[in-house]
DNA sequence: CATATCCGATATATCGTTATCTCAATTTAG
DNA sequence: CTAAATTGAGATAACGATATATCGGATATG
């Protein structure tokens, strides 16, 4: 048994030509009940198994589809990668994953092997500073492509979320409860959804009449962030609440501020963004801007299939609310 | 721009045969430099790129690999998988995760859509309960498929972890500190990993005359972890350390006490496995067995490799151990 | 000057499928 | 009882690439 199973060799097992195999295998044509059987039998035998490849390159369907993101150990991303592949499956697609790191080399180079392995769909989160030749690229293979996050160009479909709109509500939380001096923590470069995080923050901190506005950076990830409140903490002790560009940097703010003998929400608000699973579970229990981001990526894979039936449907623009859930790291400031 | 650019029309649109640019895109054969140019911009200009699938339905090569595990959120995983992504791209293959949720059957449909797509090899966590079958199919298509955590069939490579060698250390650990009651945390059903770890609990529990063991279920996952540890404690409050299954049961395990006004350490300890990247950061920081996930996915990759490079060579057997990890979670029991 | 060698490119067959067409045998209609 | 329709299957030609063989012409060899 060293030899893979083809419909060649089916067919030789039961005694039949190829084309016939084939259309016992999809179900198509006209054959004899007496044919099915043996067909069938002989491929069970020989634990026949089609090969899509071939299958493709002749019918032109492409069931594979590549998901290009920038970093997998994020559970928001794990989150929305579940959710899309959950849908996709579903409907007999099979999913890839590359890692982009945020660099647009690299991005330029994954979406290429995806088109070399012949996918037929792309989900993308594109990366700061993408050259047009990317979007070239796509567009002179024709391959349905979504954006995601952050939109690439005009030319894509995008699903987003509502960025401004929700750092200004976590912004406005805050300040109801008493707050002035408040911080935003979190993301390195001006990526776009940084930019309109940023933007609801300040404009809110201006049409409040609250001090000038803080920006204090910091790499996505636990560690990363709770070194950022470290120093945020250090050069400004006046801060009593900070806003973050994601949970990750809000719960590694939240161990910062533990470490120093400070409680969240007594002490010190903070304030997520995204609503990982990890958020309800912290200690206290992170108060958030929830995404959902499980639906996000349903979201996003069907906004994909929309755009695999149709491919000349214009470019739409998808964009949900994150809802302020408040839980256990926000309160009145402390006396 | 509609149309896919295929050998034919970079040929056409250069002036040569098809075979000339095939010859020129891989730099195979004898071309001169004038038509290695006049090829290359045409290329270029068209966005060419090869198309994988026919060229390994004719050369035999195929540069990509399926991973079937069982739970794409966890922690562990993912960083297992961005070791095996890592090295794996290094080397120009093209990675696909399935989630098989430990399920035999499901597992089975996974597997059969790798083979299906054409992967070149498989690495598989094999779930509790694997029928022959699958393993048949594999044999049968002739894909170089290691079987990670737990061995499948002695026809495949296997990388694993020394289970039972580890939860005795664990356990030794915490009887030199003074504990007598020490519990057994997480995990559902006996697989194999889970029933390798009970036995060096077991063993262990039994050779320093310790109390009868308690083996404690519970599924993966933190809030998971949280509940069980909840109800060990209510029905079992005489238990002072657990030794857990994985380090998220023993981070819900930490988040459990602390609930109950408790300190993981001082009050109750509490060692992990795997060390993830949260042990570390986690208040107190956890104890635990640590494997290095990332580590052990190249080695996993790396053995896949050597499988592929050598189809013939015996089935190898590797098998890491892990390694006492003391961080804050465990200490003397309380007076 | 005839023959052998090498260079640069092309012709052709093939990988495992599916789409389309053909075709003999059987059934139905008139 | 002949003509038309139906049935069940096979023949053939793609899909986009690569492997192998071929081939004219330039160059080198004896």
């Amino acid at each position: 048994m060293k030899t893979k199973p083809t419909l060649g060799t089916v067919a030789k097992e039961a005694g039949v030509s190829i084309p016939t195999v084939s259309q016992v295998m999809r179900g198509t044509g006209r054959i004899s009940d007496e044919t099915r059987e043996r067909v069938m039998r002989a491929a069970k035998k020989l634990h026949y198994v089609p090969d899509s490849r071939a299958a493709s390159m002749r019918s032109g369907e492409r069931r594979e589809i590549g998901f290009v993101l920038n970093n997998f150990a994020n559970p928001f991303n794990a989150e929305v990668v579940s959710g899309a592949v959950d849908l996709l499956e579903n409907e007999g697609y099979l999913v890839s994953l590359l890692d982009g790191r945020d660099d647009p080399e690299r991005q330029f180079r994954h979406i290429e092997v995806f088109i070399r392995h012949g996918r037929g769909g792309l989900m993308w989160v594109p990366a700061f500073g993408t050259p047009p030749e990317t979007s070239d690229l796509l567009a002179a293979h024709g391959i349905p492509t979504v954006a995601f996050l952050r939109p690439a160009s005009n030319r894509f479909d995008y699903v987003g979320i509502r960025n401004a709109e929700a750092t200004t509500e976590a912004t406005r939380h805050l300040a109801e409860l008493g707050h002035t001096r408040i911080a935003y923590l979190g993301g390195t470069d001006m990526s776009f959804v940084r930019e309109r995080r940023i933007e609801g923050y300040r404009s809110t901190m201006a049409q409040l009449g609250l001090g000038p506005p803080l920006v204090w950076p910091s790499p996505d990830g636990r560690r990363e962030g709770m070194e950022a409140m470290q120093s945020l903490c250090h050069a400004h002790p006046d801060v009593t609440a900070v806003v973050c560009n994601g949970d990750m940097v809000a719960l590694g703010a939240c161990i910062a501020l533990m470490k120093a003998g400070q409680t969240p929400g007594r002490d010190v608000s903070v304030v997520g963004f995204d609503d990982i699973d990890d958020a309800a579970l912290a200690i206290p229990p992170l108060t958030t801007m929830a995404v959902c981001p499980k639906r996000l990526g349903m979201k996003l894979a069907s906004v994909l299939l929309e755009r695999i039936r149709d491919p000349n449907a214009p470019a739409s623009i998808t964009e949900v609310s994150a809802t302020l859930t408040v839980r256990g790291t926000t309160g009145a400031p402390a006396r």
